[in-house]
DNA sequence: CATGAATGAGTCTTCATTCAT
DNA sequence: AATGAATGAAGACTCATTCAT
């Protein structure tokens, strides 16, 4: 009767769990979410979450680390490009694409408002971290490259980036008439004129 | 007699704990916010807050009817200006003088993050209705004048205006490196390149 | 400038703070009516009351008191009556008669809940005892010139008297239909029954 | 598996909350009672308590609707019967019965102050009208076989028996003295006395 | 492993009462 | 006398978390 653990089975269950937090925090916010409410998305019992997650807060902690890992991901997968600014772009493009989970932009809501908790702060400063961590090298290459302008540091210009970006997934959220797609060529408009020389 | 009210008292006291709230909601978001915090922040029983604000919720909607009825009365007092593009570059001299006070960037995650509350996001909404109401005729005055480009409409370019506003307040609230006040200038200069021709 | 007190003001306006307390009681029950109520009722500020009353529940005790009062002076006035089955049956037309103030049942439901409070319960044995001993001599008095039966005590007679006026009483509260006015008749031909040889 | 109710200790432990609820509502009213008391009473926490029933009044609810259910059935065990008279003589001494429970009495004062509340004054209506509708057709049949009297119509008669019947349950639960049991007899001789030709 | 019953700390809110004016 | 602002104890209810089955 040898119970075995199928660690594939084990993670299936994680995910479904996290997809259905995704779509609540999305929905009524982290504070707004209740473990139960969770628990009936994903459809099992609230004794099966804590088996998957210790606390409510962990669950969010895994979420945030698990898109932490896809932006690190995604800056290794592009660490042999060439043109720097082609690769700034299509992070652009990949975010763009990512909004268009219409889930996205609320779960980025929800999460901006959890403060005060020290693990959550320290997770969504490691995400920023990461992402300026990619973006930073290639606006450098970039102003090296002569592709965009040297007045701003690179750390600056990639301030600004992400400035520009927050705000367009912030709009995303709030603005029904402004969609992820229907945006996308101004963004990157927007983004070169911001970089511009 | 007997008329007990003071009113300058009563607005007083009124201000106190909106500043105590402020200063809460900031810290620690909407719902982290007991209203036993603000009372303390206060310096108020927790009878007395009730005593000025029927519900939390209402607290924060008159915070928000507050931040809008300024936005209303900023470009009430500009009715009569000449330069549109001056206009438009003074709100967001206005908007990042605003975040100098340092609970207004936390404020302002806090707040965007109350979901599912009706009220709340009718008052949201009204919000930035005022703000692109204010805006909008400006953009739509320089479009004509020449000053800006005519590539998108006056519509759009007031929502990416206000893309870079929230995005700029988001940074200013989550990465310390970046100040209001030092970012001031780079602020006009990349809303410039935005609406350049 | 001798403010001197006008104890038939001072009367007055405890009469209209008692008429406004009997219907916020009758409506929305002891526990259900707040102070404020009251004074909302009798259009006076919170202070004033207290001026009046030193606690909600001294208001409850004036009141009943108030009743019980009368119900002395009734059975008093009727001290030197001759028939004795006619001073029961005109309590009854008496009790009748009040209840035509519809605030009167709400009142007596309203009343019988207040449960635990010392000060209350005895009062009410009070109320109960002066109407137990304004009735049983007359009963007992009946018994005596043959009028009512005797094969149960004059005590128990009482007792069941008050069953019927108390049912009786509970009836109009509840039941629309059955009004104080169009039963009078009927409650006078049922006490003559339960009371009959 | 890991079918973890059981359905037989769910409802015993409901059954040890509605008698908890039946004690304090009985001996403080239930305005007067707090969630707490019951729990205390109960032997539970205050989160098991909303385990079973969402709301205060809505255990309320549930004991009103057990007591209706318990008069529906009574009635119904009785369809059959042959001597119209004979059950309603036999429901007062139901009746009688079930108030040698001594809390019953408190209880039914407890509840019938409950004002404002529109579900707990569907719930009586409905009780009132499921002995109403039980009753007046025996009434009626006494009426046509010449048992009872006919110089009032049948919801008349019915209307006096629950006067005298409420009216008997509101002493016994004031007059110590004034006991179920020991006035039964006396009950049957004046409901008899009112229903006579 | 999976479940859901049980828990109690913590939340918002109400309200009788006090007191300075 | 009259007022209403201020108070804090108490109440109903929520929810993350634990644990026996």
């Amino acid at each position: 009767m040898a119970r075995t653990i199928d660690p594939a089975k084990h993670e299936a269950r994680r995910l479904v769990i996290i997809d259905a937090a995704l779509t609540c925090f999305a929905a009524t916010g982290y504070a707004g979410t209740s473990t139960a409410a969770i628990c009936r998305q994903a459809g099992i019992g609230s004794g099966t979450f804590f088996h998957y997650f210790p606390t409510k807060q962990s669950l969010l902690l895994a979420i945030l680390a698990y898109g932490t890992e896809e932006t690190r991901d995604w800056f290794a997968a592009r660490a042999d490009d060439e043109d720097p600014l082609a690769v700034v772009v299509a992070y652009l493009d990949h975010t763009a694409e990512e909004m268009s989970d219409p889930r996205m932009a609320g779960f980025v809501r929800a999460v901006s408002a959890v403060m005060g908790e020290p693990d959550v702060e320290a997770a969504l400063a490691l995400d920023t971290r990461v992402l300026e961590d990619g973006l930073e090298p290639w606006i450098a290459r970039a102003q090296a490259a002569g592709q965009v302008r040297t007045d701003l540091s690179a750390r600056d210009l990639t301030a600004w980036m992400l400035v520009v970006l927050d705000g367009f997934l912030g709009r995303v959220a709030v603005d029904t008439d402004f969609t992820a797609e229907g945006q996308r060529d101004t963004l990157r408009d927007v983004v070169r004129r911001v970089l511009s020389r």
